[in-house]
Formats: structure tokens, sequence, C-alpha cells
DNA sequence: GACTGGCACTCAGATCGACGGAGTGCCAGT
DNA sequence: ACTGGCACTCCGTCGATCTGAGTGCCAGTC
């Protein structure tokens, strides 16, 4: 109870359990450690210091007389005190960049994000959509798909297009549209989406009463869609195909992962709470909230133009993963598209 | 060579081992054959047939002295003259009904129904976008995002809204840009897109010569969106968590799976051509082009609005799968589906 | 000629026991 | 405080054995 932290050496061989288990996926053994480490000690010291860990529960064995495996509490430990931030080689800096600055549209953004992330650290990716919410209107047109069927568009200033359909009853009146057109127009442009609700909701009383209700229909649903803003649920997965090395119990690792890439509100509940984009969020085995997951771990940042975070991304990926690699990678990825959104 | 086709019984047989080897999962006997189903005969009888079955490549036996399961050449002789169409109950049909119904626009439509394909067969499920090439304009809209930026926005009949983003050197000339449009608008509205372009490409001429570049920008960007259709390969799927059910044989049959899953272009190859949606093609395993998925079959239709097929969708199983339940579910999505859209 | 009962044969998978080796904990010695 | 040595544990593997489902074939019956 007196120091909670294991002296530097127990450290160094914490580290040192981790390192050999992650890359071998086997329990280690004393004798194995100080072949394939310079800790300068013996087998036997090892083995003391490994007994203590094994005490305040750093590591555990899976039966007795076999090596050690480290606990989810023992990699929290390596992730916290014993990583150095490994920087990524200038070739994949460039790979990413360049990946990233060929992009046409928002939506191939968020496609060319993800699918860099699962192969740089051959994991499954998990991009969210960046929110709109403090995007401003750029622009609303109202086109009539026939008479009685009228499309609502609303474009915003981070390039995302919104669309809904509308269905009346009688047919719409296109000078009455017109007119609502350049109202709306002139009433919302420029402003935030979650202000331009209290610009539009009184403008009903512009209009002769006969025209009301069509043109209460049309506000709401311009309300409603700049309110709802779907896109924060909305999320990307790529690098599914890694799921092949997430461990061999199949039915008890895999299959809820897979159960878990089909529900994408369970995807946001893993990623969590979006952090600024230099802070890396990482979640280790029962840390999340998934009990299925339990072998699981997530590393995620927020990401967003400049200095905003507007969304969330990061991987998934057995408890038994490189976190070093992961981080560095979903950092750089993070400021990488960043940049991008940035440019917009 | 007199005859390809076997007589009654021994059919008869060949349809009892596939039913019971999809059920079971497990090479069917003889004697386990004549007790589950009435076929009238002793084993014995049943391993003569077996035998010629065998002799002539419709069944096979992992080793000798296992039961028999069916070849790829069995499976397809079952497929194309031994299954009876089983429809759906009424339940599931109100079911399918229902739940699309519920769909805002058509990227709901679309996720609904893959979302419905994966759960009525319990497989993986895919559905191509539709194309819009027979689709016509409905609204181009030019928006500025900032003074070097240019958002050209393309609305089409079917409901689709597409989006590209031109950057310039120079600001944009408000000036010019709402004549540009206002002419684009007018050449453009109701024609095809494959027809469109043809009608703005010599719209320049009416500019002058200093705006010429703008103009030639937009005009290119705006054809490129039209007859560059990437829509039809876009695809969604779902139901992955059932690759669960795939097999044992992690490695050799869902590993590959999961890599074509991420590739597009493999998945709409798989689908093959598009078929009219009366029709469900059926591949089974090595029918289909890749040799990965050897062990993979493909149940696949048309659908699209009225009698016009526009995409493809359908599923994708284990070779050992349930052919009947399959090929009705997919039919009736896609008659339902193909509703909803001659509805819009 | 078509079907059946019987029989010998095959072979994958399960069961069992022995064994080797990696790893541990502990203790006495430096 | 570290180390070498030693006895002990126990998992995984290997081989031998056994069992049972399934087969092919043959002689007999309708």
């Amino acid at each position: 109870m007196a120091e909670r932290v294991p002296d530097d050496r127990k450290l160094a061989v914490l580290r040192a359990i981790v390192e050999d288990y992650v890359s071998t996926r086997e329990p280690v053994g004393s004798k194995a450690l100080v072949e394939r480490h310079q800790l300068g000690v013996s087998p036997a010291t090892v083995r003391n210091d490994m007994a203590a860990l094994e005490e305040e529960g750093f590591i555990a064995q899976p039966h007795t007389s076999a090596g050690r495996i480290p606990t989810d509490k023992g990699y929290r430990l390596f992730v916290d005190r014993l990583t150095a931030v490994k920087p990524l080689t200038p070739a994949e800096k460039r790979a990413i960049s360049s990946f990233l600055e060929g992009a046409v549209d928002l939506d191939d953004v968020v496609h060319r994000t993800v699918r860099m992330l699962a192969q740089l650290t051959r994991q499954v990716a998990i991009v969210q959509y960046p929110t709109l919410s403090r995007s401003t209107v750029r622009h609303v047109e109202l086109v009539t798909l026939n008479p009685n069927r009228l499309l609502l568009v609303l474009i915003t200033s981070s390039g995302r297009v919104e669309q809904r359909v509308l269905t009346s009853e009688e047919p719409f009146d296109d000078a009455l549209l017109a007119d609502l057109r350049s109202r709306l127009l002139s009433a919302v442009i420029g402003q935030r989406l979650g202000d331009a609700a209290a610009g539009i909701s009184t403008l009903m009383e512009a209009f002769a009463p006969e025209h009301r209700n069509t043109v209460a229909a049309v506000v709401a649903t311009l309300i409603e869609t700049m309110s709802d803003d779907r896109s924060d649920e909305r999320v990307l997965i790529g690098g599914t195909a890694n799921l092949t090395r997430f461990g061999d119990d199949f039915e008890r690792s895999v299959k809820p992962m897979l159960e878990a890439l089909e529900e994408h509100v369970v995807l946001l509940k893993l990623l969590g709470e979006a952090t600024s984009s230099g802070t890396v969020t990482v979640r280790i085995g029962h840390e999340q909230p998934y009990e299925e997951l339990a072998t699981t771990s997530v590393v995620a940042t927020g990401y967003g133009p400049g200095d905003d975070v507007l969304a969330t991304l990061g991987i998934v990926g057995p408890t038994r993963m490189d976190y070093p690699g992961s981080m560095a990678a979903v950092r750089a990825v993070a400021r990488y598209v960043s940049r991008i959104l940035a440019e917009s």
C-alpha cells in the first residue's frame, strides 16, 4: 500500500513481458526473458520480480508452471508509464499525407482515413463522421421532384449536404416556393446550425394563411434537418480482415466483435468521448463498456479542423496489441486529417 | 454418357443428402438417411444409389468410410431441379414490407434493404446502390464555400445528390457564377444524365474570354459528375456477424471472405451481371470467379423501379447453405425494394 | 432385375497413459 | 540483494488402443 508503483527493474521486467507477449503471443518465462533482453540479472532474480508483479496484479499465469502474461492492469501501467513515443517513419508520414491529400470530398476523406488507419495499424479502424453542429449554413435549396414531392437540400460550410423529401396532399405552388426559398436563404445563410432555428420559426407570419400549412411543414423539416444532426452517429469501419489476427478463440473474441461492428451505436460508445486531438485515449479490456469485448482494447482520439474536435477516430484490437505503434498511428492520422479539414 | 440425369429415386436421395447435410453440417450416411426420410427402401439400396451418384460426381466422401457430402455439381443439380419454391410466411412478408416502407430517403432504403436481407437469410448481405444513368437532372447548384472554393451540387430525379468541390487560384466572381448557374440550369434541367453533357459543352462560347477558364472548369466538373457515375460501384454490406456460421475452418473460409468484403470491386464481381428481378442467379462454389472463395456461394438478383434493372442485390454464404430459403428471401426483398423505388 | 440382409473391412476420432520440458518456488550460499 | 541449485508441477505431445459409423460386396429373395 505504501508505494503503488514497482521499482525500476520490475518495471523493466513488465515492459519486457508485454513486448515479448505481444510479439510471440505466448506466455513468457523468466529464462526466455533474460535471454532476449539485457536485464543484467539472473533468471532467479527475474522470477522474484515476477512473483511481486503478480502479487500486485500486473501479470498472471494461465496455469501453474506456465509463463506470465500481462493483465489489463499490467497493460495499463505499460501504456501510462513505459511507452516511449514511437515516431512513424518518414515513409509512413509521406504515405499518410499524400494518400489523404488525394481526397475529392468529405466522404472521400473519411473513406481514405479509415483505410489508412487500418493499413498502418493492421487492426480494425473506426472513423466517426465529423459533426455539423459548429458549422454554418451555406445554402438551402428547394427542388420539386414532382408536383407533390419536394426535395429540401441543406449545404453546410463543412461541405456536407443533407437532404430531406417532403410529400404533400396537394401540389406545391412554385411561386410560393420561390418566395419561401429567398426568405429562408436570407434568414439562415451564415448562421450556425444550432442558432439558425430561432430565425426561421417566426418566418411563417409573413405568409398568407392558406399557405401556412406548407410553409410550416418546410420550416419544421429544415429545423429538424439542422438540429437532428445524424452525422454524429454515422461511422465508417475498415480493416475487418484484420480480425483474423484477433486470436484463436473465434467464438469468444471475433464473434462479439463482428456483432459490435454491425451496431454503429455500440461503436460510438466504444470510441467514447472525443478528446483533443493531441491526446490519445486508450481503453484496455474491461475498461471499455462491453462485457463481451473483455479482451478488446480501443485506441482513439478526437479530430477536426484546427483545434475544434468534431469527431473521434481510432482502432480496435485485442488487448494484446502493439500499443506504442497504434497510438502513434492514430495520433498521426488524426493530425493529418485535421489539417486536411482545416484547409477546406 | 447416355443419360446425364439420374433416375427419380437417386434424385430423391440427393435431395435428402443436401437437406440433411445443410442442417446437420455432417456427412450423412445411408442408415441415417432412411431413418429421417421416407424413402421406402433399405440402407443397402440407398448405398447403391449413393455409389452411382458419387460415380457421376454429385456427391463425395471426405474419407473412406465416412458419410457423403454434396459436391458443387450436386448442389447445382439440387438448385436446378429439386428446389420447390418456398414461399415466405405472411409474417415475413409483412415484416419486409413495413420495414422498407419506413425509409426516409434512398440511402435509408438501401440500408434497410441490406439489413433485412441479412436478417432473413442469416447470411452476409450485399446491396449495390442503384445506378443513376437513367435518371434525369433535377437541379444544379453552385455554392461558394469560400472565395477560392466552389461547391457544385447535382440533384437527380431519383432523389440522389452528388457534390464536387472546385478550387481556383483566383477568387470566383459572384456575378459570373450567377450567370453561369442560370445558363447551366436551362441547358440541363430535365435531361438524362447521359445526354446532358452535349448541351453544356458548347455553353462556354457565351462567356467573355477572361472567364472561360472558370467556366470550362465548372462545366468539365459537372460533366464528369454526371457521366462518371460512381454510384454503380458503391455497395453496402451487412450481417457480417453471420460469418461465424461459415464454418469451422476460420483461416480458409472466413478470412478470404473478410478480405473480399473490404474490396467493393470484388463484391461487385461476385454479384455479377444483373438479371431481371424475377430470376434469381445462384453461383455455387467454383462457379464464382474467386479461387479463394471456393466454398462460397452467391445468390443474387437485379432490382429497380418497375422493370428497369438498376442494380443488383444478394447474399453470400457457404456452399452449404439453405438455397431454397435464400432464393426466396432474395427474390422477395428485391421485389419489395423495386416497388418502393417505383413509388418515388 | 431390383431389392435386401449379412458380413468383413476401413478409418477418423475419442480415450488413455507415459513422457519431456518449460517454468516455478524456495532455500542455502555468496 | 542476488544467484545457483533442486525438487516439483503440469501442459502438450506422442503413440497405442478402441470404438463405432459407414462402406462395398455378395448371396439370397421376391
